[in-house]
DNA sequence: CCTTGTTGTTATCGACTGATAACTTCGTCT
DNA sequence: AGACGAAGTTATCAGTCGATAACAACAAGG
């Protein structure tokens, strides 16, 4: 339990990490920001006042994990310059199920236009990231995100990560991804 | 304008269609049922008497959309049964936009149960009428998912059907794929 | 023509939810 | 010590939204 106080700095990262599983759980329209109050410990109030708006919370959210997969592709990039090693590293990242489903979040709100430029952007500089770091072609980059975009989903469909909904199909698609 | 009475299964119709668009376009928790009813020109609450609850209504757009991509697919395979007859068909939908959205954003939102559970069957049957009739080996059946998925999520970015945002890695994709 | 069942509306509730304001508590510096 | 700024809370509002109930209008059969 944490009694001390903290920062603002500190406090909007408890936050934000809040955030991210509270709007991978539900999404954009679906999370209420007292869940994630509750989630880091803190009023509801001081969620806005840290993060201003739902709206600028959802988005810092967004950036937050679209980071974090970019730091792990050039992680991955480091050991091994490939499209199979970023995929091996993608394939990590679904144990935290909220993480990649936020991003699927964001895609699904982006009839609002603040949302929808940002995940356009966010989605792109992966893209390019992919190419950039392993060289491959075109199709081979599209081949990847395509391959991503079904683990992704998949995860949204808890038929994946932890504690998975068994589905014989999902095993299936599965096995025929490695 | 139509102002003459209808038969409540004809007017459930209308009703459903557009929730179809009003779902496609904002999601589950994002739309109101008050939306849907003014797209349908009627009121609020006959909405929900016509449905019962928002939830089921969402879940009666969820079967439309895959009843649709699956009376699609067959269509196709009578042409030819392969998978890329049936990628042609899928991207014959792709300008009803709110279609293919609609089954995004029930996978976004199986968080809840009666949702999760109908998208996840749903999913498993468009996946297994690939493969039956076009044949192909899992690998493939995977594959072509996995481009649906990224159509889809490209679909719900804006950045294809009617109207869309232009986006320089979004052609660059689209020309990759084809 | 009038009764009856079905279609559809208006009125309204009750719970929720994001945001604001005002107040309080803690740490720190002099 | 005490005062000042930053951290955090409680109280509360104003607007929404799904759902219910009660009523109204229309069509068809006798």
């Amino acid at each position: 339990m944490t009694k001390t106080r903290l920062t603002a700095a500190e406090r909007s990262e408890e936050v934000l990490q809040a955030a991210v599983v509270a709007f991978g759980a539900n999404g954009y329209a679906g999370t209420k920001t007292d869940e994630i109050a509750r989630l880091a410990g803190v009023s509801q109030p001081y969620v806005i006042r840290l993060f201003g708006t739902k709206q600028q919370l959802f988005l810092a959210a967004v950036h937050r994990v679209s980071d974090r997969i970019e730091d792990e592709f050039r992680r991955a990039a480091e050991r091994e310059a490939t499209l199979a090693s970023l995929g091996e590293s993608y394939n990590e990242l679904i144990p935290e199920r909220e993480l990649l489903v936020v991003l699927l979040h964001g895609f699904a709100a982006s009839a609002d236009p603040a949302i929808g430029e940002t995940v356009r952007a966010r989605f792109g500089d992966i893209h390019k990231l992919a190419g950039q770091l392993t060289g491959a072609t075109p199709e081979e980059v599209t081949q990847f995100m395509a391959t991503g975009m079904l683990l992704t989903v998949m995860a949204a469909m808890q038929v994946t990560g932890p504690n998975p909904v068994s589905c014989h199909w999902a095993t299936e698609l599965l096995t025929s991804l490695s």
